[in-house]
DNA sequence: CGCCAGACTGCAAGCGTATGCAACGTGAGC
DNA sequence: GCTCACGTTGCATACGCTTGCAGTCTGGCG
């Protein structure tokens, strides 16, 4: 009355062979003529035989699964990520154990994982606790972190260039004009915050200007809403009013626009101009236009996977931190430079999308 | 040199005790004296040991994963769930093994998970074809179709009242009313698309309407402008004009709010009412202020849940089919019943969420 | 004081597969 | 015809844990 209780042994029995004769028909690169293969698949199929992978596991110490670790699922950046993660990890025969963790501190959750014997882990804009990092370090476990910069620095990291993408934003939006640049922050404790804005100020300073004003939106839709209100509230009618505001992150930035317009009653971008990050596929939508940094999520997630995988081959944990170029995306929240005003070869267009 | 060699057999050496004190101070509701589960307890701390979630899993034969097999994750909706889910699952100690299919058909997925013991599996918008689930049920492992109404009869669903759901559109479309009623379909073969397109087709009929137009959005961004396209482009400037979409998903409704819009010149809803369903996140935004069903996903989640370890428990794969009622948010995107044109008690307003 | 129930504990047999090792058979090469 | 390499096979053990069973020890009760 057990589920599915065939096991190698019945179909050995049938096949008339030996377990380990079954065993080896289901292992790629095993010894077995090919006759009596054929006969072990006859009774596996009559059977419904399915190798039994957690039984293989013990054995074998391979799992075939990688851990994926994710908070911030509302930002709609992660969606995209984890489809093409679990998409590209399927290819190579993985499979992904999805942990969805609300905090941005995941140790209690990674070590439930470790029972699992996973083969690996990537973290995606969730931190380690330089403890556990260690831990896993020690139980040679490869981690990669997606997205996020680590503070412990024995993990391996791929990430977009997030200060150069800062940096663009500043120059296209000096190119265009705007004078009184705000910037709208995620989670201060994230590297991908402190890098944008720290590209985003020497970004500026290059062309002798400063951000006028911050607030804090945490990354989540609705503090972005109210960092909003903050930073213009007062200041409508003022003439001390932001002329652009860069958001850290898309989710964020649509928050942003929405007060803007219809709490505030600016326009979007004759009154501001508005750029997010990251470009995830709602920034395309009509009403938004958003002007934004692109993160090259199906190239990011290559590495990552490039970086497990070559770490699972060489049974060694590495380290390694790959950035990926980001590239701003021009649409219509932001006023564009005039091809007469621009300082430098022009930003890089839009590319065709599909 | 192997990863994490931490056995139950070393902690039981250090403790001094047998390997089946250690296995019993790790499992509850276990015999073990307190003082020695305290030895226990310390020797585990000292090595850094962590039970064998796989070597417990082929003994128990209980892994404590459930496979959760979703398609359309460009859909907002699936993000949402898919979350809710995970985080419920994990609150009763169960872990989520996560397949992301193309294809509406899974069945190739399924085997290769199957092999991995998860003691059950929720198929979110996905099908399956029935001799596998068949074979699932042979196996004795609960399956719960989540958001689809199966064909394969044996197998227990979760579903929106989406027949009632479609009704409550045409009622309120028809009070407003509009006179001219558009659907626009999801995919064809689709319980859900079926049943929401019926609804609305009774519910005009009880008001004495019928649908003037239909395209297939497939439950695609590009398809469904594409299918709007079809609809209106010939028709902007005729009296035959739809005065009312009414679009299978969300998703779709914003592709088609935006070709309205945009590709089309006309006003939402001043020339064109729109309603959608599902009712996720984005539908609440500023620029779009989607007029739609709601679908509730906790709600739906949990009696997911609930069926699913309801078998686990008993050990028995059961069959029933929860339909959880659905409710219409009223926003901006469709023209508003006069109270003096209502025929009927007011549909429901929205309730406030956060 | 003897007896027994009950709480602990250890032993040992699984759970289903992988794999080193030795045995076997075959054909090639001389 | 003999030797030997090599491809194939089976045996037996290991992977790390759970659990039925039987034994030990304790305290309570008559």
């Amino acid at each position: 009355m057990t589920r599915h209780s065939v096991t190698s042994i019945d179909v050995a029995r049938l096949a008339a062979v030996s377990q380990s004769a079954v065993s080896r028909t289901f292992t790629p690169g095993a010894s077995v003529a090919p006759d009596t293969r054929e006969r072990v698949l006859d009774a596996a199929r009559k059977l419904g035989y399915r190798p039994n992978a957690i039984a293989r596991t013990l054995s074998t110490r391979l799992s075939r699964m990688i851990a994926v670790v994710v908070s911030q699922l509302q930002n709609e950046f992660y969606p995209v990520v984890i489809e093409t993660l679990s998409q590209r990890l399927q290819k190579d025969g993985y499979h992904v154990l999805l942990f969805i963790t609300e905090t941005e501190n995941a140790d209690e959750l990674l070590v439930e994982l470790l029972r699992y014997q996973v083969d690996g882990i990537v973290m995606a804009s969730t931190n380690l606790s330089s403890g556990l990092a260690q831990q896993i370090a020690e139980a040679r476990i490869p981690v990669v972190m997606f997205n996020r910069a680590s503070r412990a620095g024995r993990i391996s990291t791929v990430s977009s260039d997030n200060f150069g993408g800062g940096k663009a934003v500043a120059h296209f939006l000096a190119d265009g004009g705007h004078t009184r640049v705000a910037y709208l922050a995620g989670a201060e404790d994230s590297s991908t915050n402190h890098d944008r804005e720290a590209g985003l100020r020497e970004g500026l300073a290059e062309r002798g200007l400063r951000t006028v004003a911050r607030a804090v939106g945490d990354y989540d839709f609705e503090d972005a809403k109210q960092a909003t209100r903050e930073l213009f509230g007062t200041l409508v009618h003022s003439r001390e009013r932001p002329d652009a505001l860069f958001v850290a992150s898309d989710h964020m930035a649509f928050a942003a626009v929405d007060t803007l317009r219809l709490d505030l009653g600016l326009r979007v971008p004759e009154d501001v101009s508005v750029i997010g990050f990251d470009n995830v596929p709602q920034a395309a939508w009509g009403a938004y236009q958003l002007t934004t940094v692109a993160q090259n999520a199906v190239t990011m997630i290559e590495a990552t996977v490039q970086m497990l995988l070559q770490q699972l081959e060489d049974d060694a944990v590495t380290r390694d931190h790959v950035v990926i170029p980001t590239q701003l995306i021009v649409r219509s929240s932001a006023r564009v430079p005039k091809p007469a005003a621009v300082r430098r070869p022009a930003a890089p267009k839009e590319k065709a999308r599909r």
